[in-house]
DNA sequence: TTCGTTGTTCGCAAAAATACGAACAATTTT
DNA sequence: AAAATTGTTCGTATTTTTGCGAACAACGAA
């Protein structure tokens, strides 16, 4: 059991849940985004929502930036990429 | 939160533990395996690889056919290459 | 038919994930 | 300074995941 392959598994883990999904392909739409923004168009609570969020930056897939009284959420673009290239060779792209 | 969100969630929470990340990996090396030969790589009990191979299974990326006394596994081909473009989308590849 | 091999299922336990509302903290606006 | 905004953290409950050993089932071999 490699390194690389707990560091995919660890990134895969992050994205095994439908809300961490949408919030990465959204951040890969546009860079940034706010917590209150998902908070509109997702139907789960706050507080949830901030759990999700507290997910992805723990596995190094996003960064919260403050911004008051908000905070801006970006990718974590060298996370990202070491995550894309583990998941390309994982799956011989 | 669209179907495909739904589905690459679903692969990847499969793929969130490592010894599911090194199974599919030994079966994108050679075709095939059985529980056995992995069983003596891995540090686990058979009933928890057991039930790892299950995990795979319900995912939809592994099949088993039986070849007695044993249980041949292989990569679902059908599946692996829907979860291979989904994750290629994802990570925009 | 009895024994051995292979792997699953069962029963249990501990840990982690999911989700919510309420309370809290930080900052801006009024 | 008081009120509003934004989002986190706390407390709690439920469900799922992870893991083990023992028991079981299916099949081939002796």
């Amino acid at each position: 059991m490699s390194d690389d392959q707990q560091k995919l598994a660890r990134y895969a883990k992050a994205l095994g849940h439908p809300v961490r999904v949408y919030v990465m392909q959204l951040l890969g739409q546009q860079s940034c985004c706010y917590s209150g923004d998902l908070s509109e168009e997702l139907p789960i609570a706050k507080s949830t929502l901030s759990q999700h969020l507290k997910e992805l930056k723990d596995a190094g897939l996003i960064q919260g930036e403050i911004e008051a009284p908000r905070i801006k959420y970006c990718v974590n673009k060298e996370n990202w990429s070491e995550a894309q290239e583990l998941f390309k060779t994982f799956f011989k792209i």
